[in-house]
DNA sequence: GACTTGATGATAACGAATATCAATATCAAA
DNA sequence: TTTGATATTGATATTCGTTATCATCAAGTC
């Protein structure tokens, strides 16, 4: 299902509206592959059309995320940033922690691991989140002997 | 080396004053095998001694982090938190998201299989997190059949 | 003991997320 | 199409944990 029409659902499901300002929001966050926070959403949004609010991109990036179309990231940096998720695979980070280059990275391995864990301990698994910091390739140049 | 030897080592390396206010946030916190709050410390250690102040937890704990005896542990709600670390082995978490009771896990396999998705992408790894969210045995109880 | 300068405590500033509220838009029903 | 109940909106206030400020105080050196 094509995901604005996944939103649009969830919106009647939800016994909400279909508003000019959500349809806005959510076409130009679909077109954008991107990490973004809520206030470079609102600046890009902004470009386009200067009668929409911040509170209101604030609070339709939280409805993406109810309706399973993006999920939030956070690399403790206080600030929140939103993802692509309704389509794409499940994947964690790998972020530098120098210049805060990041990679997506995924292994079928790891993640059975986890769910060993969770198993073990007998929780149900909701979600999970691993966030590896170091030095990506570009940064560790010239930085072999310490 | 005790811990409490190797923070006071860390100030004198940093030309830092060994205080009155450092030592007691300091045994405070060692004696306590929690996970804790800036302001929980600081109600703790308020309860033996009115004369310390919040700021100063704050600059102890950062302090205490810098010289590798604790770190922050950010489960997302806002709130950092600090654990032991010096002497510790190194775990993840498993957080219940209905309680919030969490167990703390560990998994050689895991490790070394995140080294491994690290090194494939020509990062050098400095540290990660993992934190698993799911529903504990308790708070699943008569949930089975949904 | 006096001096240099780091440390302290109270509180202000900060910043992102969230709440508030009067005005407005949606949309189902008439 | 008009109406009316109410969801939505934008501007802004509020919240709350973290961090900065600064006058005063104390640790450590001589
Ligand atoms: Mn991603
Ligand atoms: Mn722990
Ligand atoms: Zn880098
Ligand atoms: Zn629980």
């Amino acid at each position: 299902m094509d995901a604005k029409v996944k939103f649009n659902k969830f919106l009647i499901n939800k016994g909400l509206r279909q508003t000019k300002q959500r349809d806005e929001i959510v076409n130009v966050f679909l077109r954008l592959e991107r990490h973004l926070s809520t206030q470079e959403l609102f600046d890009i949004v902004r470009k386009k059309d200067k009668d929409v609010g911040y509170a209101t991109v604030a609070r339709t990036l939280k409805l993406l995320a109810e309706s399973g179309l993006c999920r939030v990231v956070d690399f403790g940096d206080g600030v929140q940033r939103f993802e692509h998720k309704y389509g794409h695979e499940h994947h964690d980070h790998l972020i530098c922690s120098k210049c805060g280059k990041f990679v997506e990275i995924y292994s079928k391995k790891l993640e059975k691991l986890q769910e060993e864990l969770v198993r073990k301990h007998g929780y149900t698994q909701e979600y999970h989140k691993l966030d590896i910091f170091g030095i990506c390739p570009r940064c560790g140049k010239g930085k072999q002997v310490v």
